[in-house]
DNA sequence: TCGACCCATCGACGGATGTCAATACGAGTG
DNA sequence: CACTCGTATTGACATCCGTCGATGGGTCGA
């Protein structure tokens, strides 16, 4: 781990892929990290998440937050909440009995940035 | 809608979230559009025809031109031209026997700029 | 007109995905 | 220690999705 404690790259994955889509002609693992990552927002629901998290106080929600204005069960929204930790976009850290979930900063932009090519 | 010939958004059904995702919290209405056209994306055989189109000669391509790279059959690819087409990112335009595909100027950097939000 | 070529559609198949009820797990509380 | 509470995991189910072979529909050249 250098130290750049600014502005590291929030998805690793994504490093190796780091010119935009339309400058150069994918290679078939770029396209598959970044095809990766993309399933992970390609939910409504985890759009939603994301949205909700990034608006609560703090950035910041636990899972009895998020249940009820989303309308879906419990299980459903703890598996969308896994999926998008696993693709660097939340962090979890449990505090008592209550798991909080926090946005990871710069990660939506770095995706963002990958397709809208200067 | 005003007379900006420029710069129009080139996939309007997104025009009703131009909210970015972390800006307030998206209705479910906004969530959906945005996740349909972000699954359009999320697929690595799409990703790489979108940059094989964007790197071909002037930007434009044919199927023919696209199978035997991308290494799939040719059904498989004429779907997906068609996913990408509907999604708003590519244009269909067919010269005697040949179908040519075309990028939407702006369609992928308007998506990126949802979720790169300032 | 006939055949070759390019492309789209159809039908089918296997695998991935979103969802929930039931259950298990860990941390506070009595 | 039980008991409650918030969360994660499991199992099951229906649905969607990516892929291919076969087929159909235009378009050009011989």
């Amino acid at each position: 781990m250098v130290a750049m404690t600014m502005t590291e790259a929030p998805l690793p994955q994504l490093e190796a892929c780091c010119s935009p889509v339309t400058r150069e002609v994918l290679d078939v693992g770029a396209a598959d990290e970044l095809a990766r990552t993309l399933k992970a927002l390609a939910d409504p629901a985890r759009l939603r998440l994301l949205s909700m998290i990034g608006a609560h106080e703090d950035a910041e929600a636990c899972v009895c937050d998020l249940t009820d204005p989303l309308g879906l069960s419990q299980p459903t929204v703890s598996h969308h909440l896994k999926v998008l930790t696993e693709a660097g976009f939340l962090t979890r850290s449990t505090r008592g009995r209550w798991a909080y979930y926090r946005l990871v900063d710069g990660a939506l932009a770095q995706v963002g940035g990958l397709l809208a090519a200067p």
